[in-house]
DNA sequence: CATAAATTCAAACAACTGTTTAAAACGAGT
DNA sequence: ACTCGTTTTAAACAGTTGTTTGAATTTATG
């Protein structure tokens, strides 16, 4: 009878969207298990521990966008030789949302996550994504660094981490802001509205004039 | 004998500086009593409960900093007829960092918590901060709409949101982003670095030119 | 000093967490 | 049909959590 889906994919597909909704630590394995409709056990049994199981599901996602986006860069890098910051930034879009179509709502849940997974717990997490997709986050810097190059290694640091705080917080309470997007404003606006309306956001902050002092 | 602090406020004192570094749900009360050298069960006594903490410890600091946030808005407004965008976000700078001279570390620690609270705990806390500091909230916003009128409603609660989230998420990473810098670029930036150079960010962002599609 | 109220304290509570165990069930391969 | 490796299962484990209890203690009041 019965499942379709083996029990490691159904604990992935389960434990995502909770991880997601929720964050990692609020989340037990016990409602995991029970959404998945699989045993308690079966998450150690496959996966070995509780942190595992969260970097598996990272890392379901980012094996396949990191590379993505790595090469939207190089394809630009060749398209114009001194793109501008928009669109730099403006790379992120399609790969992000071609997430949907590999998964549903998966554009939603990969950010979500990548929220998550930074502000709950940083150090290993951040880790684990820089030795492993550091050759793309290195290209995508010098590109920047090359659209704004009135900023020094440290302004550029700095800005750059404030984008992503931008990015990560507007997805973490995106669910939130979109209600109120839709009923303050009678707007319905989906995932790709959000980033959309991010990329001009972040490129305006990143390329404002350096700050002396 | 003893302990200069009375029990309430040795409380309150090592529990702001532990959500500030852990978070709300990741910070026993177990910790909490430890750090402040008092008994366990003094917590459910002054506070009623651990929900009732958090909201205690982010009061004290709220209660002083929303209303001279408020003040410093209306002095810009007497000041200049029509503020720029940067003198109106420029208007957080006092009073957050007169929050060191209120209490050691307070400015980190308010701003870390503020991040806590928004993305550990969505809907509570903010209809707490709406319903108790709405009005500070209201003439903010008809400050910024004023200085970036290409903006319709949507749009600005959208930058407000981003600009909510690159501030918020620059603070509870404050620590390690402080860190690398001095490893990596030898500068030696404190909380109010940090701040200062998140305003023209913002203020870029907010500014950009209009959306449209 | 005696009485009453406020506070502190150690202990236990009930509920929850991630993990482990050992037996049961399953699924090929021969 | 039997065996062997894989997977599933229910149960228990050991640890943590926030909260409550009731007695001991301190503090203030008459």
């Amino acid at each position: 009878m019965a499942n379709a889906q083996p029990t490691k994919l159904r604990i992935l597909d389960a434990a995502e969207e909770l991880f997601a909704e929720y964050g990692f630590s609020e989340t037990s394995l016990r409602q995991i298990t029970k959404d998945a409709e699989v045993n308690l056990a079966s998450v150690n049994y496959h996966f070995g521990s509780k942190k595992e199981l969260i970097r598996a599901v990272l890392e379901r996602y980012l094996k396949i966008l990191v590379p993505d986006i790595g090469q939207a860069l190089l394809e630009l890098n060749r398209r114009t030789s001194s793109p501008t910051l928009e669109e730099v930034f403006g790379v992120f879009v399609r790969p992000i949302l071609a997430l949907d179509r590999q998964r549903k709502n998966g554009t939603r849940i990969l950010l979500q996550l990548l929220g998550r997974g930074y502000t709950d717990s940083q150090g290993h997490l951040r880790w684990f994504f820089i030795t492993h997709y550091g050759d793309v986050l290195d290209t995508f810097i010098a590109m920047v660094q090359k659209a704004a190059p009135q900023l020094n290694k440290s302004e550029l640091f700095w800005r750059l981490h404030f984008s992503l705080g931008t990015f990560v917080f507007a997805m973490t309470s995106s669910d939130a802001l979109m209600d109120i997007s839709r009923v303050d404003f009678d707007e319905e606006i989906a995932i790709d509205g959000v980033i959309k309306r991010i990329i001009p956001f972040i490129s305006a902050g990143v390329g404002a004039p350096a700050h002396n002092c």
